[in-house]
Parts: structure tokens; C-alpha cells; sequence
RNA sequence: GCCCACAUAGCUCAGUCGGUAGAGCACUUCCUUGGUAAGGAAGAGGUCAUCGGUUCAAGUCCGAUUGUGGGCUCCA
């Protein structure tokens, strides 16, 4: 995701009309947040223009402005939806030919002459037959379906059909519950963005519409602001730091697989490094299991019959093989190599597997939607009565690894989807515990219904970036389903008997492409010291220094400190340049007088310069620095 | 997968009405040997994504394919 995601979707917890289904904490003051579920578009939905403020009854003005135009343009134009969002408004249209920029241009300039007129808005209220009819009439077939599906609505809870609400403003006229602003003079300095595809209602089987994109604010300022945090964001993107700082690279070769290059591999490592750290220390053992595996293998675990459209699948000598999406499967194979006893547990399998993922098409997107990853997996194997305690001390690794970024999880609780795997009473148990140990750490949480896995309920963690955009990276699942049950897994408990146990799934970055992808945004690639590709670059002063410099990067380097030298021909002040734009967090300077009294001239990145510093010293102080897993 | 747009040097981009390829940075060589964000000169670098079509002539127009971007849908 990227730029255009600052340009606006609709707020994830949009939908109006759900109701708490009881899960959450019983404290009333804590209750969770409970967002859309999947099935979104409903009737009221759609009547719901976003409006909640007054610049957003603003933005949901401008977007009636818009229409307008735009029907002005295209008179057989049928209109979907135009609700305010995040930053702006959209409208989605029905239109005779593809819009282009042009177009973009043509319709903000019949937009500022509504403005410039300064009609009233003014509501009216139509019996729901007369309603009905007036849009009919005006051939707008979408609006005449919303106006059905509340009528058949009100049937069904034998509630009285409301009257048609609409707002008109100068010659336009719209299905709209309001608020707006009182005239289209009231409309502050607005641009359009983009126009993107849409299904009607999010269907993918309905029409494609075509979505205007635009923002509004109320002043210029807030406007020219916005346009500078767009473009920051432009220049935070990932795939373009991922050129810049020489970290990765995609070819068509191998579409939605990234090329990692030495400075970006580096970076891998040492996250990868820190997880594994922190796993020994918790009492992890680490795994490797194939990456190609039989169908049989998916049949077990019902991806076959859930996910084999995302799998890769290959045939060899007759028999039906897949690249594996998903580790999970294959550790119990590791897991039935012995008899279980009660007291291996926890019994804590972790894995870094290459995985595949057949993604459709038009969701790659640079580094944070791939079809080639690797998670820091783990499959976490324990009696049940053990559930609660082991995702507290989950939550506290999530913690701990997210602190280490500085960034703020947030956590959201996944209920049981449609088409769920396994007994639904397994399910309502594991939802219990999750719920309870959820409550009993004292997390924010909200709560999604039906966005569980097909296996699992779970916690997944988002986390916000520099830019306020939440991306989803850590998850935890407790399995009662997959893993125990299809693959009949059991343990020997204190008086001897076969008992199921329980599988924790869980990753704390993700994948590593993803948590790279979205701690490049994070720090704009000025990357926390301990963790930044290059940590400090040498640099000599004049060729004489060159000898010097190697000698002071090998005394660091031995320290474990990922130092380069910069020998190239330029001046001093150009390295200190290229280094700073490469956002090396230290530049090291040597002249005649360093050189001679072994000690170098620090720079941070952040333009200060430090005092003169003998050698072993400097060592002994990036090297306790880059000890510090901190932001 | 769907809608729209885009694809020219390693990178960022120009390229007018269809007439045979350009800049800056980076790279190589030479000069310069310097004190905290670009020293100077010369040189090399292109099957204009791929395939096909229109045309005397295609980077430019048309079609297909691949990839990328913005969205939608999906996202275990």
C-alpha cells in the first residue's frame, strides 16, 4: 500500500448498524472496538455519506459538487455512492467511456463554478413510492436498488419504510441522509486525485464503476499540507527506498519475489538474528522442514480444499506436488516422531520456511504483498489448560520486538468465518480462551468478526507507520482444528492417558519482507543504529588516509560493527554527502591529524559533529550502542 | 482476477506534427588531495519492455503479451 492510501479509503470500522455480539472484556469501560465485519455494503451502509463532522459534511458536499459536474459532462452518468472518507470524498459512476485527466480538469472547473454560485442545500423528504419513482425516472437504477433493499428491509423487521431523504444543491439532486453544509459556497479549496475502478457494493460480480477520487479541506494551508504529507509519503515509499539505499530489487523475471541485495540482506539477517534471539532465550527450537510437498500433505490439512488457488502446483513424475504457502502442516511431522509426554510441553517448534503464495495478479504490491516469504514462524504445542498463559507471554514477545522498532501494536481479534474447519463447538472454546487471556492482559483490542483464519481464531497485531497507515504484521492463533484433529496428534498426560493437545500458531514480524517493507516507511530509511545496514562509513580525507581508514574499519569491524570505507575519488564533503542521503548513521572522518593520532572525526546522520575520538574507544561505544536493540 | 494509466541509459526523466536517441546523476579515465551535503575535463553506456500490424519511414499510431503503478476484490 502506498501513497494513494493517504488519498483516502473508507475507515475500516466505516460500517455503521453492528452490534456488539458479547465478546470483549466485561468491563463495559474497556469494551473493544468492533469493526465492519467482511459482508460490507449494505443498503444503510451506502446511505451512510460519512458525514460525522462538519469537514466531513464538507467533503461529503464536495462530493455532490462533483456529481453534479459530472452529470453536467455526462448526462447518462448513473451514480453510485460519493461518501466522505478519510481526507477527502469519492464518488463511484456509471459512465459511456473511461475518464481521463483531462476529464479530472474539466470537472473541477464545472465544480468551482457551483461553488462560485453558492447554491443552498436544501433537504426534502419524498413518500417512499414518490421517492422511489423520482429516481426511477431519472434512470438512476443504483439509487432505485438502495431504495429497495431499505424497503425490503423495513418489511422484514415490520418497521414503516422511512421517507426518501434527498438533498438538492442548483440543478442536482441526490438519495442522501446528510448533513451537508448550508450552500456550496461554503466549500473550501478542493482537488481531484485519481480515478480507480470500483465494484458496485464491493461486489466483484456486480459492475465496475468508476471512482473519482478527490480531497477538500477547509483552508488552503490545510490543503497545501496535505499535499506535502502525500508527497513525504511518496518519498518514504519502500520500493523507492529499496533503489535508493541499494536494499532490493524486483524483476520480471520472478514477478512479486524480491532480489535481495547485500545491504538489504544484511538487514534481513540481522532481524532475523534478533527474533532468533530472543526465541533461544524463550525457549524455542528451531525447525526446517520441505519446501516442496506432496498434495496429500494439503488434502490433511484442508488447504486443498481452502487455499489451493493461492497454491503453486506442480507435477512430478505423475504425482501432484505443491510449494508450500504455509508451514504449519509439516511440523507435526516433527511433533509424531516420538511419543508426546505432558512434560515436553510447551513444546515450541520455530521455523523460518520459504513460502509461496499464488497471488492473484493485481494485489502485489513492492514488498508488503509478495508471492515469495519467509515468516518468523512458530507452532507452539501445549496442554489446554496452558492456552492462557502462553499467549500472555506471547503478547509479551510482541512487545518486546515491536519495542525494539519503536512501534505501537495495536491488536485485533479475529472470530470464527464462514467457512470455518471443524466442530463449531471446538471453536467457541478456543474463542473463550483467547478472549480471556486477551482480557487478562489488559490490551486494547478490537474486535473483527469472521476474519479469523479457516483454522483458527486469532489475534493479529497492526502496526501504525510514520504516517499514521496501520499494516498487518504479527499474528497469534490457537488451533484446536487443524493441526490437532486432522493430523490426530496426541500427548501422554500425568495418569497416562492420550489427550489433544492444543497448537498455537504465531509470527511476531510476519513475514520479513512485509516488517521490512514497513519499517523502511517507518523511518524513512533512516534505520534505528543497531539494525542499519551500514553503520558507519570511513571516510579519508585524501588518498594518503585511505591506508588509515582500512585500519580504523577493521578494529570496528572486529567489534562485530558493519563499517565500509568510502575510497572513492571525490572530496570529503561529496562522501559526506552520498553517505547522509544512503542515511548512514555515522560518517567517520580521517585527515592528516586522525591518521596520525589514530582517533576520527564522528558525524551523525542528523548533521552533528562529535568530538575527536581515539579508535578503541569509538569501537567501545558503537559497539555497546549497537548492543541496545532501540529506536 | 477486474477498471484505468504507465514502460526511453544503472537511477530520475526530456523527446513537438511519424523523419532514424537526449539531459542530470551514477560509471570509467585524466587533472585536482581536500576539513563536514555535489572540484574540473574527457569518455563509455540504448534491439526505446516483448511480439505483431499500419506506413516510404514507428520511441512516437494500432493490437496482443509481459511487467509496473493507482484503486476494487482478495489477503490462512
Amino acid at each position: 500500500m502506498s501513497v494513494d492510501e493517504l488519498a483516502g479509503r473508507p475507515p475500516a470500522d466505516q460500517g455503521g448498524g453492528a452490534t456488539s455480539d458479547g465478546i470483549g472484556p466485561a468491563d463495559e469501560a474497556d469494551e473493544p472496538e468492533l469493526l465492519a465485519a467482511p459482508d460490507r455494503g449494505s443498503a444503510e451502509e451506502l446511505l451512510d455519506a460519512g458525514a460525522h463532522s462538519e469537514l466531513d459534511a464538507m467533503r461529503h458536499s464536495t462530493a455532490h459538487v462533483m456529481a453534479e459536474a459530472v452529470l453536467e459532462l455526462f448526462p447518462e452518468a448513473r451514480l453510485g455512492i460519493g461518501p466522505a472518507i478519510e481526507d477527502g470524498f469519492y464518488y463511484d459512476f456509471l459512465l459511456p467511456r473511461p475518464l481521463s485527466p483531462d476529464d479530472l480538469g474539466a470537472i473541477e472547473e464545472r465544480m468551482r463554478a457551483s461553488v462560485a454560485a453558492d447554491h443552498p442545500f436544501v433537504r426534502r423528504e419524498l413518500p417512499p413510492q414518490e421517492g422511489r419513482r423520482f429516481f426511477e425516472e431519472r434512470g438512476q437504477s443504483f439509487k432505485v436498488e438502495i431504495l429497495d433493499d431499505l424497503a425490503a428491509r423495513a418489511q422484514a423487521t415490520g418497521e414503516p419504510m422511512p421517507p426518501t431523504s434527498t438533498y438538492e444543491h442548483g440543478p442536482f439532486v441526490d438519495l442522501c441522509k446528510g448533513p451537508h453544509v448550508a450552500s456550496t459556497g461554503r466549500i473550501g479549496p478542493f482537488k481531484l486525485l485519481s480515478v480507480a475502478g470500483a465494484y458496485w457494493r464491493g461486489d466483484e460480480h456486480r459492475p465496475m464503476l468508476q471512482r473519482i477520487y478527490g480531497t477538500v479541506w477547509a483552508s488552503q494551508e490545510d490543503l497545501d499540507a496535505y499535499l506535502w504529507r502525500r508527497e513525504e509519503a511518496r518519498k518514504r515509499d519502500h520500493r523507492r527506498l529499496g533503489v535508493q539505499l541499494d536494499l532490493f530489487s524486483f524483476h520480471d523475471v520472478s514477478p512479486g519475489s524480491a532480489f535481495w541485495h547485500p545491504k538489504g540482506w544484511r538487514l534481513y539477517r540481522t532481524l532475523e538474528g534478533a527474533i532468533r534471539e530472543l526465541q533461544e532465550r524463550r525457549g524455542y527450537q528451531e525447525i526446517s522442514t520441505p519446501i516442496l510437498v506432496h498434495k496429500r500433505l494439503w488434502e490433511r490439512s484442508g488447504h486443498w480444499e481452502h487455499y489451493a488457488q493461492n497454491m503453486f502446483r506442480l507435477e512430478v513424475e505423475e504425482q501432484e506436488f505443491s510449494l508450500k504457502p504455509m508451514n504449519c502442516p509439516e511440523s507435526t511431522f516433527i511433533y509424531r516422531s516420538r511419543v508426546r509426554s505432558y512434560r515436553d510441553f510447551p513444546l515450541r517448534l520455530a521455523e523460518y520456511g520459504r513460502l509461496h503464495r499464488n497471488e492473484r495478479s493485481g494485489v502485489l504490491h513492492g514488498l508488503t504483498r509478495v508471492r515469495q516469504f519467509v515468516t518468523d514462524d512458530a507452532h507452539i504445542y501445549i496442554r489446554p489448560d496452558q492456552i492462557g498463559s502462553e499467549i500472555e507471554a506471547l503478547m509479551g514477545e510482541v512487545r518486546e520486538a515491536y519495542g525494539w522498532f519503536g512501534l505501537q501494536p495495536r491488536f485485533t481479534f479475529g472470530t470464527r468465518p464462514d467457512d470455518a474447519l471443524g466442530d463449531p463447538a471446538l471453536w467457541v472454546q478456543a474463542e473463550g480462551l483467547m478472549r480471556e487471556a486477551l482480557d487478562r492482559s489488559g490490551v486494547e483490542y478490537r474486535v473483527k468478526p469472521r476474519d479469523g483464519a479457516f483454522y483458527a481464531p486469532k489475534i493479529d497485531i497492526q502496526v501504525e507507520d510514520a504516517l499514521g497507515r496501520e499494516w498487518q504484521t504479527a499474528t497469534i492463533q490457537v488451533d484446536l482444528v487443524m493441526l490437532p484433529e486432522r493430523f490426530d496428534l496426541t500427548y501422554v498426560d500425568e495418569q497416562g492417558q492420550q489427550r489433544r493437545p492444543v497448537a498455537i500458531h504465531r509470527a511476531i514480524y510476519g513475514s520479513l519482507e512485509r516488517f521490512i517493507g514497513v519499517i523502511t516507511e517507518h523511518f524513512g530509511g533512516a534505520f534505528p543504529f543497531w539494525v542499519a545496514p551500514v553503520q558507519a562509513v570511513v571516510i579519508p580525507i585524501a588518498d594518503r588516509h585511505a591506508e588509515a581508514a582500512e585500519e580504523l574499519a577493521g578494529v570496528l569491524r572486529a567489534r562485530g560493527l558493519r563499517v565500509e570505507v568510502d575510497a572513492s575519488v571525490g572530496r570529503m564533503q561529496n562522501k559526506i554527502r552520498i553517505a547522509q542521503e544512503q542515511k548512514v548513521p555515522y560518517m567517520l572522518v580521517l585527515g592528516d591529524r586522525e591518521a596520525a593520532a589514530r582517533t576520527a572525526a564522528p558525524r551523525t546522520r542528523a548533521g552533528e559533529q562529535q568530538p575527536v575520538v581515539g579508535w578503541d574507544e569509538l569501537a567501545e561505544r558503537l559497539a555497546d550502542e549497537a548492543s541496545r536493540r532501540q529506536a
